[in-house]
DNA sequence: ATTTGTGAACAGTTTCACAGCG
DNA sequence: CGCTGTGAAACTGTTCACAAAT
């Protein structure tokens, strides 16, 4: 069997595959199915499937749900809900607010913050808002883990900073900036710009 | 000096170092200063500098501003400005509109689409809106290369087939799924979900 | 004394090739 | 016979080590 450590390329790969699966419309799925559909080499897929430990396709095929229960399973998702928060409700951080985007996963937003009290008031939405100034109390009582960070390029390292010692350990980013965070803090860059700049070749 | 392909990877990180110089204080910086803003080692930077054919900072660190224009040069952005187009306004889309995010940069919104026609009507924006039927003609008739697709799941490949025959060239996706696309068309991945369950390890 | 530029060494990822299962 | 599981081979990306420049 493979080895017990997961590459983030590979990681990557299974979580658009799940998403994959719950669309794919019958019971049966092949790699090369797989490889028709996102591009990947076929041989690459088998392979990946290995290191995650899964041969439950021996010489016919996948069947849809077991692959993605053994997928989840051995990407430790789909399990007990994790808090994640709103770093900055201008923007884009505002359209995240009442939405049903992390409908049917394991996250549930429990807080949004903004510097601009009068934002906090002012907006609505199905989870508490409240001032910066009360980040580090409220991620440590709501037990939040993860953050999405969406305030001004200008303010991105001084909440980072504040969410790092409020304890949170994961920050997907969706401003331009790079983030300067402790190696144990994982982050996700996810800034459109940076996305356009790369399709741009 | 070095091969004329630039990694993907090297790519990336070129541009997060291009934002961090935006943001540098002082007039020279080193490898070692990257390095410590970074994480990245810092003979990884000098190795992606020499990738990209830059040896201006011979055995003095580098220059802000002559690095960054070094740097923009050899990735060939901030040149002729870029078209782009929102695909979906609800949700995600629908913060993007009037927005100030690509300001600063070579890519300008020419064009919103979506297939409730009534959506198009009630919001108001800085560029026009449009039902997505009207996509392959207003795509051709106003030189769009870009688009950026924030619609419903469900939707995700059928748009983009669409914005792929009228000839886009690259697709910043901010759902969750897999696009099927021809090997030329490039895809950034953007979506907020999946980027949760990449940090959530 | 620092700090880059550079290729070689090393580590990680993808592809290949094919045995073996159903 | 089509398809997976698997390790080896090929390839790509990162780190090292040090000569050269100031």
């Amino acid at each position: 069997m493979a080895t017990v450590v997961i590459p983030e390329v590979t990681r990557k790969r299974m979580l658009l595959l799940l998403n994959l699966l719950g669309v794919w419309p019958k019971d049966k799925i092949t790699s090369v199915d797989i490889s028709e559909q996102t591009g990947w080499k076929d041989s690459l897929i088998r392979h990946d499937l290995w290191l995650l430990g899964y041969n439950g396709g021996v010489s016919n095929g996948y069947q849809k749900d077991e692959l993605r229960n053994a997928i989840a399973l051995a990407l430790g998702i789909e399990t007990e809900p994790k808090n994640c928060c709103i770093v900055g409700l201008s923007r884009l951080g505002a359209a995240l607010l009442d939405e049903g985007m992390l409908e049917g996963t394991c996250f549930t937003i429990k807080a949004g913050f903004d510097s601009n009290v009068n934002r906090v008031e002012i907006l609505r939405s199905t989870f508490p808002l409240y001032p910066a100034t009360e980040m580090n109390y409220v991620i440590k009582r709501e037990n939040i883990r993860f953050a999405v960070l969406t305030v001004a390029d200008k303010d991105a390292q001084h909440m980072t900073d504040r969410l790092v010692s409020a304890g949170i350990t994961g920050i997907v980013n969706m401003t331009r900036c790079v983030l300067k965070v402790p190696a144990e803090v994982k982050v996700e860059n996810l800034s459109v710009v940076n996305a356009l700049n790369m399709i741009n070749k």
